[in-house]
DNA sequence: CTGGTAGTTGAAGTGAACTTGAAGTCAAGA
DNA sequence: TCTTGACTTCAAGTTCACTTCAACTACCAG
């Protein structure tokens, strides 16, 4: 299993936590990229360990791969990404995390004054209708999307 | 217009923010329930608001719709649910929504003290390894979906 | 009664993020 | 060299929460 300092499918499978199937289509995606052998077989560079935990963390900040892609299009393809490249792209997440834990404390708040007391009125309550932008007009309040949840254990 | 005190598809929709076509998957689904004119077309009564305003606070908050059917499923069938009935329903949420600040606060200090600093480590990363379940041997971590996020605007 | 808007159904489509399957190829230890 | 397990590709399938479509029917103001 040596393979110089180049790492198979299943090794980055494993040190990732990503499925093979899930390195097969970040490749496609353009969001990881590998050299081949003769034979055609993946063989990845350590750094792409690096590549993979930035996305895992992007994921579990929320981020979709689409806005992975756009960050990780910013680093520098010529050299690897030094740690203020990093410090660089983390930074907008930052951001991220203060709106969101915002927006769940703003929940939490209306859920103790709102649904807690039994009120819960579609014109004015704070969890139905997140950030005050009360009982929109047009075609009504679209979809907002699923939460940050405890990693699958099975 | 007038119809007694009975709503029609597109005055709940109006009124709920959920599409007509949402609100026929909701009934297909068994989360709210329609009377039915002699022709076949749905009349609402008006306590399907408050049960839409709840499914719309779960869904913000982060429930799947299986979990939201579960929650509803625990409601008194006979009898209007009182206060009483969704504050308890509500009780679980607050749970939930502590778990979540919690897991972004953490997230967030990981970012100032990992990533920020540059150390975006597989092992140990907060942001990749979210509550410390780190590196997980078997099949490697499951997905971890999306957050909450602003509503719509357009 | 007529016309037009609003409603009905069932089936199929959407998009994100992957997974699964079939059919075949490569790598490497014995 | 053989064999076995790891790997390859491409296409299709999965899940969730809906939306869209086609074809048809109901409701009700005038």
């Amino acid at each position: 299993m040596k393979t110089g300092d180049l790492l198979t499918v299943r090794q980055v499978a494993d040190r990732s936590g990503f499925a093979p199937s899930a390195l097969r289509y970040y490749e496609r995606e353009g969001l990881v990229a590998a050299r081949r052998t003769t034979g055609g077989q993946r063989r990845y560079e350590r750094s792409v360990l690096r590549r993979l935990a930035f996305i895992r963390a992007a994921r579990n900040v929320g981020l979709t791969l689409e806005e992975v892609r756009a960050a990780l299009h910013t680093l520098p393809d010529a050299r690897t990404p030094t740690r203020a490249d990093w410090t660089r792209l983390s930074r907008s997440w930052r951001r991220r995390l203060d709106e969101q834990i915002a927006a769940l404390s703003a929940l939490r708040e209306g859920l103790d004054s709102c649904i807690g007391c039994g009120c819960l009125s579609l014109q004015r309550c704070a969890i139905s209708n997140p950030g005050d932008q009360a009982a929109r007009q047009g075609p009504g309040a679209r979809y907002l999307p699923p939460p940050l949840r405890a990693p699958a254990r099975e």
